[in-house]
DNA sequence: TTGACATTCAAACGACTGTTTGAACATGCC
DNA sequence: GGCATGTTCAAACAGTCGTTTGAATGTCAA
């Protein structure tokens, strides 16, 4: 009797990897369970063990992994050399994509928002490499747009306009509960990115 | 021998109350451990279920309890009919204060914002209850500014004025990174409601 | 074929969780 | 005192978690 193969599958580690993200994206990094993660994955429960060294490993690399399919897919419009309110629009309609996107790109926000809330350590990397270029890019839009002023009142318009657009994500499930029939499509994007400018 | 008291305290409930709020503030409904609840109570490890009947039932009690305090410290300065701008002004305020403050009536806040990444139930009678109300009070506000609009032209304004404050909050752990040496006093909350309004 | 290496597997381990149990203790009423 | 009621206590229970273990299986070079 030949044995089920043991599904000797090099591709074992991106499974997991999926996998990994669908859930910690879902249930948070405390709640999700490395035999759910392996389940899902087709794998065994020891799994994440070997091909990371544990959960928490796992986590950093499905953070880095998120975050790398989300720049793929929405890449911030910066370096053109084009008019300010024109790349304010860019920015603005990038992050509400990054942040309202389903799919996997959608793991990141989730993943970013659960880490705010509960930080892991990842947090102060992410803020270091991701969070500080794209907030100098858009205080620096925003000075061309309204000229020189005080450091704080220019970052508070910077604040103006990243807060409206993480309020659609952090208060989605008030959102949702409030406006039952709201969906977030393109016209609707267009639309909030069009106010919010 | 005198056995020591088996400290028959009739305010075992309210230490249990007030020693759960800061925890579950702090590290969530799962994280916390009904031991760490009773061990900062004082009390016995049982003393949860006898009192409350389980973590879960804690929890619910625990929210109620938080949000009569924080309505108690800063309440909403609704119903006096003033001039449409200072309604706005002291809704901004109220709603700042009630997300920046320290103490007590900080577990509110706390509490909603892990609510809103992994909601156990308790948030459909949050927004039911509480939410709503203060919406259609700020929809009402706005309305009376800027005359009549399409409802969804409505909701976005409104949604841009509870997203800045909404922001400052759940941001808190980033924007700590990013500024250190930012705090939130009285001058700092009455600059922000100003650059709202 | 043989041996070295990489990967997968079922099973178990140890720690931690919420909850239950039954006895001990205090208080108030007869 | 005797008894009922309400509260606290240490201990144990049953379940779940991340991780470890050691054998089994596959691949590939010598």
């Amino acid at each position: 009797m030949p044995t089920t193969a043991p599904s000797v599958d090099p591709a074992t580690r991106q499974r997991l990897l999926d996998a990994a993200g669908e859930i910690f994206a879902d249930q948070g990094f405390r709640a999700a369970t490395v035999r759910d993660i392996c389940a899902r994955a087709g794998a065994n429960g020891a799994a994440v063990n070997y091909h990371f060294g544990g959960k928490q490993d796992l986590y950093s690399t499905v953070f880095q992994y998120a975050h790398d399919c989300a720049m793929e897919r929405h890449p911030v419009p910066v370096g053109v050399a084009a008019k300010p309110e024109v790349r304010l629009r860019a920015f603005i309609v990038s992050f509400l994509r990054r942040m309202l996107d389903e799919g996997r790109p959608a793991w990141h926000g989730k993943l970013i928002a659960r880490e705010m809330v509960e930080p892991t350590g990842v947090l102060d990397i992410m803020v270091a490499k991701g969070v500080r270029p794209q907030f100098e890019f858009l205080s620096q839009v925003v000075r061309e747009l309204v000229g020189d002023l005080p450091p704080e009142r220019l970052r508070r318009l910077g604040a103006s306009v990243v807060a409206q657009c993480l309020f659609y994500f952090h208060a989605r499930p008030v959102i949702t509960r409030l406006f039952p029939d709201l969906v977030f499509d393109d016209a609707e994007i267009a639309a909030l990115a069009e106010h919010i400018a």
